[in-house]
RNA sequence: GCCGCGUUCGUCUAUCGGUUAGGACACCUCCCUUUCACGGAGGUAAGAGGGGUUCGACUCCCCUACGCGGUACCA
């Protein structure tokens, strides 16, 4: 509803509104799904607002669907933006940024007109060219800055006439934000604390390019002005350019209202080296988006499919669940708590400083308590799709019966339909293997014998398994594995029994026959 | 290189000056089950290093090391 704004100067109470700004350049990954997470339960925690906006100022990278993606991942994850693209105009449309892109050029003249900010002319090419002889004259990182403005092409070094004249005859330039020399910017952010930056360290950004799209420092600052943003959560490689950000607000007379920050720290590969990447999530076999989403190779142009954490067969809420843990932690020893429990729970305090490895056998596990925990008929009508198509002809009850029998074996709601697929359509595969160590023709003749007197419609399953094994005068440990070979192909599965009263006494009789004299075929 | 941020079991983490440093994943042992899994019981395993401050530091300060991030007319 309302939250204390501590650090503001005065202290004032204002609406939480957070936003989640994702480029739509491809499909959004596990970190910048978390990042939307944050934004939802601040805003759920406190009544306010959670906004989507696109940041598409660099048509270069735009990539089609993106932006469609990003909605329907934030759907599948149940955690929906209440304003913004995809989720209704509220009173601050448009909330694409290239649709905004008129509002910008007034800000950043204003800082010109204020001196916060100048024209430069340099072109991208005679910039390439400075910074590559910069460097090799030992300059490791060339910056525009107080001192190298002074010679490169812009409103500071050039005369107002020649300023007037480029501008007149059309030239290209962009506006850079004049970073003071030498000054200490300091900031507070809600998981760090205090940081400081000495401005000699950032350089000139560009504010405005010269196709008159911002760059995201600016259009950010604007909006998230406009848009009355209360806290900026975003990732930690944001926070060397905070302090520019913060220049930005206070040269425009903002910084009354100017969001509070919150770095979040990053997700890590699993060795720890570098930020979590699609690359390393490829290598080591795991999804990095979502839902998924099809790339194209850069090297060969070929398309390419990359499966999500949905079609894996991840539930969203475990998903959710081992995303939220990832970085933050509320305290106590509870792990599976609800997206209601985590809105309740959460506060930027108990958000870490340090980067997170992604652990996928963790994840794998919250979905196995998720799915452990889903009913038999909510897993039934959750597969019920893809396992009527790979052959399941029974009714739902039937079904639901299957998903009992086979949840606590599995990892993935896909798994649901696979591990135990002999028992809703024929075996496909026999393990060869225990059949040739443990298969004794007289299990054959004694069942032959067994069911020879017995009227099948009138018996139970599991009484007439009982009997037979009892029949056999066999051992359970020479009769069993044959048995569950016979009606499973392998040796993994219910209970075989179980199994048997799944099948139904017909059923079984029918398998076991068949089975038995496939048997006889490889011993 | 420079700047910033960080550093508790292999991994995610609890601890907010006084604990036998707790939990979870993974791993190992045993039990349950003559399958696989689930479940249960137990086990191995941690405060990067060095200085301070303090009666007392994982916790506060400094230095070092290491890691990550940034250093674009990309976000």
């Amino acid at each position: 509803m309302l939250y204390f704004h501590y650090f503001s100067g005065i202290m004032s109470e204002r609406r939480v509104r957070v936003r989640f700004a994702p480029s739509p350049t491809g499909g959004l990954h596990i970190g910048g799904v978390r990042t939307a997470l944050f934004n939802y339960l601040l805003a759920k925690k406190h009544g306010g607002d959670f906004i989507l906006r696109i940041e598409d100022t660099d048509q270069n990278r735009f990539v089609e669907g993106a932006e469609e993606y990003i909605i329907n991942a934030l759907k599948w994850c149940g955690i929906e933006p209440n304003e913004g693209i995809g989720f209704g105009d509220g009173a601050h449309a448009p909330y694409r940024q290239s649709e905004r892109k008129p509002m910008y050029r007034q800000y950043a003249e204003r800082l010109v007109e204020s001196g916060h900010a100048y024209y430069a002319f340099d072109t991208e090419e005679e910039l390439d060219k400075w910074r590559e002889d910069m460097t090799a004259q030992g300059v490791p990182s060339p910056q525009y800055n107080a001192v190298t403005r002074q010679y490169l092409k812009n409103s500071t070094s050039l005369s107002a006439d020649e300023v007037k004249t480029r501008m007149e005859r059309g030239d290209k330039y962009v506006v850079r934000f004049k970073m003071p020399r030498n000054d200490d910017v300091k900031f507070h952010d809600l998981i760090r604390g205090w940081v400081t930056f000495n401005t000699s360290q950032l350089d000139d950004k560009v504010l405005l390019k010269n196709d008159g799209m911002p760059t995201y420092h600016l259009a950010h600052v604007v909006d998230d002005t406009l848009m009355e943003i209360s806290h900026a959560i975003r990732g930690e490689e944001w926070l060397p350019s905070a302090p520019l950000h913060v220049l930005c607000f206070r040269a425009l007379g903002w910084e009354s209202t100017m969001p509070q920050y919150a770095h979040l720290p990053l997700i890590l590969n699993p060795d720890g080296k570098g930020k979590l990447s699609k690359r390393y999530a490829d290598k080591l076999g795991f999804p990095s988006f979502p839902l998924s989403w099809t790339t194209t190779n850069k090297e060969t142009g070929a398309p390419e499919l990359n499966v999500g954490y949905k079609e894996t067969g991840f539930f969203p809420d475990a998903f959710i669940n081992f995303l939220a843990l990832i970085g933050w932690h509320p305290g106590g020893d509870k792990e599976l708590i609800t997206l209601d429990e985590m809105i309740e729970l959460f506060s930027l305090e108990k958000v870490h400083k340090a980067g997170a490895r992604f652990d996928y056998e963790k994840a794998k596990w919250f979905n196995q308590q998720y799915l452990k925990a889903r009913s038999n008929v909510e897993l039934a009508a959750a597969v019920k799709k893809d396992i009527e198509a790979a052959g399941f002809t029974l009714g739902d009850s039937k079904l639901a019966e299957y998903c009992g029998l086979i949840k606590e074996r599995a990892t993935f709601i896909t798994d649901v339909v696979t591990l135990g697929m002999y028992l809703y359509k024929d075996i496909q595969y026999y393990d060869d293997e225990t059949i040739k160590k443990k298969w004794k023709p007289e299990i054959k003749s004694k069942w032959d014998e067994y069911v020879a007197s017995k009227d099948l419609s009138a018996l139970e399953a599991d009484v007439m398994m009982n009997e037979f094994i009892a029949f056999t005068g066999l051992k359970t440990g020479e009769i069993m594995p044959v048995l569950r070979v016979a009606l499973a192909g392998i040796l993994q599965g219910p209970p075989v029994v179980d199994m048997a009263k799944f099948l139904g006494a017909k059923g079984t009789a029918e398998r076991l026959k068949k089975s038995f004299d496939y048997f006889e075929s490889v011993r």
